[in-house]
DNA sequence: CCAGCAAAGCCACAAAATGTCACAGACCTG
DNA sequence: CAGGTCTGTGACATTTTGTGGCTTTGCTGG
């Protein structure tokens, strides 16, 4: 490993837990305590990170609190997922991807793939894709959700109608084997409706947690969903239910620990 | 195989791993280390890739670089005229702010005020907003521009075509005594332009830097403009321009060093 | 509060790795 | 064969890395 990917990978260690120690990067890296320093450093010279007293750690945070705190539960079961998401996608594609945290992760993974036509209505969806590779992107605007960092309003629903896409990505917060697919907030899941009848083929991100939650809003059947993707198996009434409505299911592979 | 393919070849690896070490190129292509040198030297002739100590990656890997760029050029001139533009707001009103950097550092001192209605077309802009205090923030979605990290296009002129805001934040690219207040960009221009017929009082925010520049598309002329804040008094001749078309110039308080 | 201690940080030096340059031979082409 | 490009080699320059000595920091027990 070469100095550039270390450092890159200092960040993306950071970005992902938020602070590390120097004698955990040395380990990791295979490396001298004394090296690591010498690249936190250089980093902390231009600004990307701070450094503490046996460690370092991200500057002032770049997302609000409750998105960010989000964004880092059930972080690994989240990549998995969303890397299995990605792999539905494919070059030349529109594809839509909603304001969740796990969708969030699926925006990511879509940085390699080529010539792209990304539509979201999330603000930290958009703010990621733009500036990596050539992708178009399209924000579908209007009042802003502080909470979830994105509009679900009567604007965004009329611009995001404006795509057929050959795929969306949605997030959920909980599923059900009775009632199918609910979220929390009823703008959102008004949003969510409005797209049901637009995109070809609509994809369902969740770790495996919402099947344990409970819903207050219903978004979807399981007969107008194509695809879940999950980490863990789901309850046998869920699959049964899934299976009935014609929504297939799909086991993430789990991360692979120092690749 | 011959140095037209290896060099492809190279960018082939690169495409899927991100970076390559030049000991690991040589050894794949079973070419001496100097003979990958100097493929990527010329690759970097050509700004296909970059090379750093032991390897080369692609361009661009956490790119955001020419926002970020414009954001820390001038940057002290551009806080002070953010500060004192925020002055010319007040609490409950409706703003609108545009995607220039001096801009973004207006909306970062409007964290303070109570109740603002924030429109804006910048992504940068809106997620800053976000999170901080009880602002209500519309973001005029539409395809974004990578390089304004903006939206410029007929969605976004209709969204922000519904608000009559009271005061309107612009940046400019350049201004200039004989054709008044220019851009570079022709989108970002014609979006400005959709804005001069509902805000109640246009407030252009401008740096020194920008008297000496030479725009190529025309936004406004001095009698559509309200006022303009900057750092440093503008040349003679754009002073009488301002003050024949009734513009008036704000002349902000030079940073206070170490508050 | 403070002395003492261990961990962490910094610096300087030398070794190792990597980069650059110039030169000469190999190879192709007309 | 002349002229050009591409390649490998070795000398030399530059950058990075590990190590040891020393200083600073943060904690703890008195």
């Amino acid at each position: 490993m070469i100095q550039a990917d270390r450092i890159s990978a200092i960040l993306a260690a950071l970005d992902e837990r938020g602070s590390c120690s120097i004698s955990e990067l040395a380990l990791r890296f295979d490396v001298s305590e004394e090296t690591i320093r010498r690249d936190v450093r250089q980093l902390e010279a231009n600004g990307s990170v701070i450094k503490v007293h046996g460690g370092v750690t991200l500057p002032a945070p770049r997302l609000e609190a409750p998105y960010r705190k989000r964004l880092r539960e059930q972080l690994e079961a989240k990549r998995s997922i969303a890397r299995h998401a990605a792999g539905l996608v494919q070059d030349g594609m529109t594809v839509f991807i909603d304001s969740g945290t796990t969708s969030f992760w699926v925006a990511q993974e879509l940085g390699h793939r080529k010539g792209l036509t990304l539509v979201t209505n999330s603000v930290e969806v958009a703010a990621d894709l733009l500036g990596r590779s050539d992708h178009r992107v399209f924000l579908a605007g209007g009042m802003l959700n502080a909470d979830y960092r994105a509009a679900f309003d009567a604007d965004a629903v009329r611009m995001v109608r404006g795509f057929l896409p050959d795929i969306a990505i949605f997030s959920m917060g909980a599923i059900d084997a009775h009632h199918g697919f609910l979220d929390f907030d009823p703008d959102e899941a008004a949003f969510k409706r409005a797209l049901l009848d637009r995109a070809r083929r609509i994809v369902v991100v969740a770790d495996h947690a919402k099947f344990s939650r409970v819903g207050t809003v219903h978004v979807a059947d399981f007969g107008q969903i194509h695809d879940l993707v999950t980490d863990l198996p789901p309850p046998p009434p869920l699959i049964d239910a899934a299976r009935g409505g014609g929504t297939a299911i799909h086991l993430s592979e789990p991360a692979l620990q120092g690749g």
